[in-house]
DNA sequence: ACCTGAACACCGTTCAAGT
DNA sequence: ACCTGAACACCGTTCAAGT
């Protein structure tokens, strides 16, 4: 009874639509639909998404996509989960070093597909790979004494850098782009284009940056160095916690 | 010379167009066009924008914005920033303290207009306003003795702290939404969906933390005190730096 | 039960014509 | 130099008709 009232974006991601099953045999299946989608938008990018595109792709009519998927959007979010490799594996390693490789590895596949950026965190973990991650993320943080509530803030925050550190890089590397937002990252220099708007009497921290070259012609500041810089902030903040919670 | 070669939307928001200005008097500018757009944004929420709708708002026909904005990408970039209310004060409070209004402050603003979180942070800070709460946080670090790479990392990293919470934030409240996305979060009980969902056997933690109800009915956990906790786990990161470089 | 052709409503953008 | 009507190409979605 309960299962009826899982939302259905849920359920499809999850293999739990009521199946009634006469009839001719589907020729398709969601998980086709699904990968024939995300080739699109590995090659093309998200605009290249497009019903018709996938229809195509997987050798179908338009139309009959709305027999898999109640809408666009429910592919979309569908298409994110299916997109998300799995975690990496504990092997008994300490909470700090898993959590390190988690978050590099979490921001690594956004990297990959950076479409799965533009589709935007608007949404709860809710897909099996998704939750999957969250899953590894309390497991590390296990035997640290925190409560439940704790750990999976953590584990949010981890993402939410990862994210972040990637929307960034991706941004400011992005000379790949076409729209209009990756005219602002790309070959250009993100610095030198702080320096011809910024007036230094509203502005005079940055302005200051500027000059100091924080922000180098090459998009260094966004690099590994950076990245770590970063995650070992937040990380040295929860050693804090455990630390305070156990004395 | 080098004013040319600003990429177009950076031109636009900083009010830096080369306008020739004879002939007649244009009867529109691009704040009034924005704000506009700002205004049904607010009202409908981001998919009621558009051309025509804003054209409409503003009235005039719809082509006539293309003499002001570029594309309508361009327009929503230019939205998002205009948006973006000043950062607050610093009234020679130490840097730890306006740290914490200027994060939280983030996160209310994000929360007030949720469809600026649709818009994505695949820009790196270009607007004057986006910029602004840079210039602002550096300030706030100039006695930490940090270097300019080291600040500007640790405004990027709390800004994605706050972009994250309120995304998490809307998400789990937003009953409101229409989309796909939104019939996840809403009142349905998210730790019942998973609940639902989960296979103990792959999902032993996450299965755990839903039995101790730790996704509480109520999405309390994404409320202030765990906005707190999370950013206290940041600032002590800092905190730790700050001393190390001093040491 | 599934697939599909035709059709609808809508939207971003271009262009040539007006003043 | 600005505004605009007409038109184009495209896209998500519905529905009734086919098998």
């Amino acid at each position: 009874m309960a299962e009826q009232q899982l939302p259905p974006v849920v359920a499809r991601m999850w293999g739990r639509e009521n199946s009634p099953r006469h009839g001719p045999r589907p020729s398709l299946d969601l998980a086709g639909i699904v990968a024939a989608a995300i080739r699109i938008a590995d090659r093309d990018g998200l605009e290249g998404v497009t019903m018709g595109s996938v229809a195509n792709q997987v050798g179908v009519a338009t139309m009959s996509l709305y027999r898999y998927v109640g809408s666009k959007d429910e592919l979309l979010i569908i298409m994110a989960d299916a997109a998300t490799p799995e975690p990496p594996s504990i092997d008994g390693r300490p909470w700090r070093d898993y959590l390190t490789d988690w978050t590099r590895a979490n921001r690594d596949f956004l990297l990959d597909r950076p479409w799965v950026l533009a589709l935007g965190q608007h949404t709860p973990p809710a897909g099996p790979r998704a939750l999957r991650w969250l899953d590894r993320a309390l497991a590390a943080l296990a035997d640290t004494g925190l409560d439940h509530g704790a750990r999976i803030n953590i584990a949010t925050t981890l993402t939410g850098y990862a994210t972040r550190q990637a929307a960034l890089a991706h941004a400011l590397n992005g000379a790949a782009g076409r729209g209009a937002a990756d005219q602002i990252g790309g070959l250009t220099g993100y610095g030198e284009i702080l320096g011809q708007v910024l007036d230094p009497d509203r502005y005079p921290e940055l302005t200051a940056a500027v000059r100091a070259n924080a922000f180098g012609a090459e998009p260094e500041w966004v690099d590994d160095a950076d990245f770590t810089f970063g995650l070992d902030l937040l990380l040295d903040g929860i050693e804090t916690l455990i630390a305070r919670g156990r004395g």
